[in-house]
DNA sequence: AAAAGTTGATAGTCACTAACTATCAAAATG
DNA sequence: CATTTTGATAGTTAGTGACTATCAACTTTT
């Protein structure tokens, strides 16, 4: 079986599936259109198989293209992850690394992380994206992203992982609040028929804080916020009692006046770690990444 | 990332990786070794990583450049996938299929499963390779053959299959051995104390049998039969008992005057099947041609 | 010890290929 | 109906990868 394509024919190709456009597909490959319209008609010609159906209106993958665009996706993955490992192979804390984090962690932990790993690894950029857990979680799959910063807890892929932190989730209740004065640690049958806000849709902190809360037989509240500031300062406003990760319980509570209750063994929480595809060519480096945001995870005192 | 490598230059690098000579390497790729030479300068050149330590006697694969190597076979691996996925979407069942049969499958199933092909897919070669398990598995894996046809109870990477059959192994014994008159199906302890012959190592059928017998407290005698034909000719030359799987028996045991007695349920016996790389591009054809083998598979009557 | 045969690297040449610009024809858009 | 937008085509050019011839260093043979 001989090869007789090219790498860049693929990545024409996969262009052109992206954005069913020659003309964008060629701005996105740095190419002109004609450039790209030859190298996709002798790739359909060595393959014997037409890739795309091309109305003068509109371009559409073949049936028979699209389980190859798929492969050809994964060939190229690997490529770049050779190309990757052997930049790797020279340093590898040398150069850009893409990670992600999700929206409950990245205010709280980014500030003293990207400080601890611009000292101890001064010639390594880190690109930071902050999204919810599907997202990311499909990014790192696809390549774009090298890693993602999240809790082992949400449905993840298959995923090598290295932990930071194990993060418990506390009550966060106003001090007139019955639950603000209930012994400590907090046994979780406390909550039963509290009234409790949770985050909005999407956020791993709300299926997570929600199934506890669920099992522990307190009542959701119509509002969901989207963010936890908002969720403190309703909270604060009289809404009803919440939960917070103890990660984000320095940076929030602080404004707003309100106790803070530790729960009882077994406590919820949640499991930061930082998450790669398990043939990623960057594990070297990003254990060592791990290493130093958990070295520089706040303790709690 | 930008990809500055081509396909070919990595063939080149796992041609002198395997061969460990320019010259060979070069005549495997059927190209000059000058050619050679040079695309490797410059993949390490724009790699930036030296893949080879050449002294002027003897090539070596740097420490950097195993791991790149071993990458840059899966990206080859896939491309090549690609290639053989193409061809199989003009139409799955034109073309060539590279399979491997173990050797106690092959002379009994072979005659009658290839003509079956032949006449359900006349535009398909097939190419039948023989060898034994572990060595069948390991071409499968790295694509040297496009699958095998083996017993599933054998150690195995990590296939999808298609069942072609459910082989038993049978008691084969001279008329005047004491086991040939004993009732019929045979309970696994009249075996005990009996003295079975086996095939020699590396058989996976070896394996199952000995498995059984073991465990019925069968004695294993000193000489190992090289295949199936001398198992018999051996224990009709009266040196003991031994087992055969159902397939052969019809083709082994007419040679010689020996009794044939099948075991009571549960019965010892080997599932034949076709095995493939979970992800190779021909899944299509292969069930196909696995479901046409499990047709011409000979009843036993 | 000299000759012959290895090895991989280098130099010079040539043909193919993939890029570019300019342009076309058809359809969508205003 | 003019304008814009689509992908395809033609012609040109620069780059690249192949070739042959040759070198320099080392091993083996005589």
């Amino acid at each position: 079986m001989t090869i007789n394509f090219s790498l860049r024919q693929w990545e024409y190709a996969i262009a052109v599936a992206d954005l069913l456009s020659f003309r964008k597909a060629a701005e996105r490959c740095h190419v002109s259109q004609p450039s790209l319209s030859v190298q996709l008609q002798q790739l359909e010609g060595s393959l014997g198989v037409r890739l795309f159906e091309r109305d003068r209106r509109r371009v559409l993958v073949t049936v028979a293209g699209r389980p190859l665009i798929e492969r050809a996706r994964r060939m190229l993955i690997d490529a770049s992850d050779l190309m990757c490992a052997a930049r790797q192979a020279q340093d590898p804390l040398v150069g850009t690394m893409r990670i992600g984090v999700i929206p409950t962690v990245s205010p709280y932990l980014l500030p003293r992380a990207t400080a601890a790993l611009r000292a101890k690894f001064p010639r390594l950029i880190t690109e930071w994206t902050e999204d919810k857990t599907l997202a990311l979680s499909h990014s790192v799959e696809e390549g774009t992203l090298d890693a993602a910063l999240l809790a082992l807890e949400a449905k993840l892929g298959d995923f090598s992982h290295a932990t930071v932190a194990i993060d418990p989730f506390v009550l966060v209740a106003r001090p007139r609040d019955p639950l603000a004065s209930s012994p400590t640690p907090l046994r979780a049958d406390a909550l039963r028929n509290a009234d409790v806000l949770f985050l909005d849709d999407g956020h791993c902190f709300r299926e997570q804080a929600l199934a506890f809360c669920t099992k522990a037989k307190a009542h959701e509240l119509a509002f969901r916020a989207t963010s936890l500031p908002t969720l403190t300062q309703m909270v604060a406003g009289g809404s009803g009692v919440t939960l917070l990760p103890q990660l984000a319980v320095a940076t929030e509570v602080k404004r707003a006046k309100l106790r803070v209750r530790a729960f009882a063994d077994p406590a919820p929480h949640r499991t930061l770690a930082l998450v790669w595809r398990k043939q990623s060519p960057m594990v070297d480096a990003l254990r060592q990444i791990a290493g130093a945001i958990r070295d520089a995870y706040p303790q709690t005192g």
